[in-house]
DNA sequence: TATAAAATAAGGAAAAACCCCTTTTCAATC
DNA sequence: GATTGAAAAGGGGTTTTTCCTTATTTTATA
């Protein structure tokens, strides 16, 4: 009998009891998937990966504290671009699936398809390279017709950086600066920077105006 | 060897990829446990439900779809009170957690608590018929410093007049306090006098709460 | 490796927001 | 006319936001 070649993979996602859940699922599915490491955000992935024994495949969910999937899968791009990522999140919002894609991620599943699913989509980038279903594709044909690209454009003109749009969604609460700083872990002052030019870029004179244009422009998380 | 006696469960969350985690974490926890079945949100949880086959334990996700964690559990204590819920939720809040609490759920837990920390908590509330952790009791007792009860009932007695909510509009803009003031020809001081009676009213902290609000509750109107 | 260009952080100050408590105004009612 | 209660306004204080300018640290790049 042959032995199937071990495909190692790593996780990343804030919520444990996820992650344990997930592990779970994938070890019934097939016995060749081997649990390298999990992460609970970004800079918790920075730390775990190792250069000599890289993961296969990385699952990857988009909203974390401290470093959020966006920058997560910048930064792999970047340092190890031949990991490939499979995006597992609980968000369908076109804008977030077409930015991921964008990253050059291989695959994007909701939260709520099927375990069977999941083990598609782990064969499918882990033979084919990527995981494409039509449910994205769809995703990405409306932004297109709805001229999406366009309003890009003008985000690449004058471009909303990973940081403030972070702290764009922060600023959509009651916290104070100070505790945005806290919990983006900066320096106050560096939010005033994030503040000063988001004021810029967005063309608003206040708070209540980075609010007011997060909601308008549905850069928020919230449905309502 | 004596034969422990079943326990009937039933899952109520929207995402299936988690649920099925989660029973795959709960079938390694214990053989005790079965999984009745699994709804995705409360109407649906509604239609799985069988009077004659009750689970004795609920997992209850807050956030869903159609109907939510709280209609569901109001709805459960209304008609099989019996059933012990236990919720599992990744939102933190305060508000959320001490409402839950008050409509009567046995334990509450995040997600990102360790799968051991599940396997206790349905130990808990099946044996004990409860599982609060140290988390949980401090949230409760921060609310009812915060005296948050009364302020419920303080809305009740005090719907907000037509000048608040006058005013309300004006407050999600980016018009100064002084600019308000201006435009409804009123001192400052009264504007600082609705502004307080409004954070009362609504339970809101800051400016930016008011207009969290106002737009969740759809008191503004423009189209977005 | 030197250098330019960013991101991050700091100091300081003025404006606005926020908070508590008191006083005036005014209309309704006894 | 006196009483009362709510709305409006004020006094005076703390905190947060906002807006300058400048310095440091990181990153990119020539």
């Amino acid at each position: 009998m042959l032995t199937q070649p071990t495909v190692n993979l790593a996780l990343v996602d804030d919520h444990k009891l996820f992650r344990k859940g997930l592990i779970s699922l994938i070890e019934l599915v097939s016995t060749k998937y081997h649990i390298l490491f999990e992460a609970d955000n970004g800079i918790d992935l920075q730390q775990k990966i190792d250069p000599k024994k890289l993961p296969d495949i990385i699952l990857m969910d988009v909203n974390m504290p401290k470093m959020d999937g966006f920058a997560s899968v910048e930064w792999l791009t970047e340092k190890y671009p031949s990991i490939k990522v499979l995006v597992v999140s609980m968000v369908e919002k076109e804008e977030t699936i077409v930015r991921m894609l964008k990253l050059g991620v291989k695959g994007y599943l909701c939260k709520d398809v099927e375990p069977k699913e999941l083990g598609e989509a782990l064969e499918a980038v882990n033979n084919k390279g990527y995981y494409y279903t039509d449910f994205i594709t769809g995703k990405l044909v409306h932004s297109l017709q709805n001229g999406n690209a366009e309003k890009q454009k003008e985000l690449e003109i004058n471009p909303i950086n990973n940081q403030e749009k972070q702290f764009l969604e922060l600023a959509c609460s009651e916290l104070t600066y100070a505790e945005i700083a806290d919990k983006m872990c900066l320096s106050p002052k560096t939010i005033d920077g994030y503040r000063n030019s988001l004021f810029e870029k967005l063309k608003v004179k206040s708070r209540v105006g980075l609010v007011l244009f997060a909601i308008k422009n549905r850069m928020v998380n919230w449905d309502f």
